[in-house]
DNA sequence: GAAGATAGTAATTGATTACAATCTTTTAGA
DNA sequence: TCTAAAAGATTGTAATCAATTACTATCTTC
């Protein structure tokens, strides 16, 4: 006899792989993730260092996993919210909440973007990271450019700038909570931000 | 006889250890600060590794001297530029610029403060970090309060938000470089970007 | 319940790290 | 010009890194 198997060992390969990943974003919301070792990843699963390269041929395949996870996870959550609403505004602040929520789940995952855009090697992790916010970028646009088409948004608006600012905001978020050592006080400031861009990017019905 | 001293060998202490610093932060433009090592240091500037001690005592303290460097550059051009005007909002404008050209001259820097933030442990470099931006947040903040003031900016405006905002056009600046992989982008782009931003903080003179 | 396959362990590799001890060269001042 | 102090070179060390090895435990399937 033997209960449900909540225990750590002899995990099938493709699920040791997803505790991997999980493992090395928390490790990344804790410290540097360039500084992360295959040995503190190991300890984090309770396993020893030597079988992960078991499951990854070396340690930019597990980055390259990871970025993978997060691009899935971020876009996959956002295209979601998205669809739910025909208004480019409303969108766009689901968006941003939806994001704000992943990386306060998450704060590892922000983190490993950053470290990995900085890499001044072209690794298959930084090609990934690249790609996920084009498409990121592209969400935003599409967006903007359909409130444009539809009088709510300022018709004069300059979308590459407009598209910065909203991933800045995120940025500027994850900055604080850095500050402050606390990841939470993202989440209360979301709003009022999220006001704040609204407020630089809505049509001006009443201009002279 | 000997010419005007243009090489590099045998510079006084403090020289020496300005130079060091110069070499942190050139490096830091082209990798992750957290993987730069002694040796490279060192490389850069044309000198043996072990020198380096000579001159800091560890490395920490080394990264401190670094953190130093950047807090006086940054507030430095900041507070210069604030002072030449009376209105918050040309300070503001005049004040991201500067900090986007500093940013541009050392894209270093930026990454260096982000991931001196991310250190676990409390360093001494960690806590000039945190200071140091602390002071930039209440520059902000004050230029805010003095145009609620002057009735420049809305009166209503959420000044937590609206430093977050500042600090995060900077970010999703430095982002985008990192995207496209060439830091000038963010010249370009800074000026349409302050224009969302003001935008988004005046005061509504026609609102009904 | 053996057999083959899969997952994990323990020990070790060579490279690289921050840092230190000792020796040599350069510089500045009387 | 001589000399003491400062700056740098050379060599070395203990720790840590990613990766590999030879081996063992566990699961699955017939």
């Amino acid at each position: 006899m033997k209960t449900t198997n909540t225990t750590i060992k002899n995990l099938p390969a493709e699920q040791r792989r997803a505790v991997t990943v999980e493992a090395v974003i928390e490790l990344a919301a804790e410290k540097n993730p360039a500084s992360i070792t295959t040995a503190e990843i190991a300890e984090r699963m309770q396993l020893t260092q030597g079988a992960l390269f078991r499951h990854f041929p070396n340690k930019d395949a597990l980055w390259q996993s990871v970025m993978e996870w997060v691009t899935a996870q971020l876009l996959g959550r956002i295209d979601k919210v998205i669809a739910t609403t025909e208004s480019p505004l409303e969108a766009l602040e689901l968006m941003f909440a939806a994001h704000i929520d992943f990386v306060a789940k998450h704060p590892g995952a922000p983190r490993i973007m950053f470290a990995e855009l900085q890499r001044p090697d072209p690794t298959a992790a930084k090609a990934i990271a690249q790609t996920m916010l084009r498409h990121y970028s592209d969400r935003v646009g599409k967006l903007l450019a359909k409130g444009m088409g539809e009088g709510i948004i300022d018709p004069d608006l300059d979308v590459a700038a407009a598209s910065v600012m909203f991933i800045g905001m995120v940025q500027g978020l994850v900055m604080q909570s850095l500050i402050a050592g606390d990841i939470t006080v993202m989440l209360g400031n979301a709003k009022p931000l999220f006001a704040l861009y609204a407020r630089s990017i809505k049509q001006r019905t009443h201009e002279r």
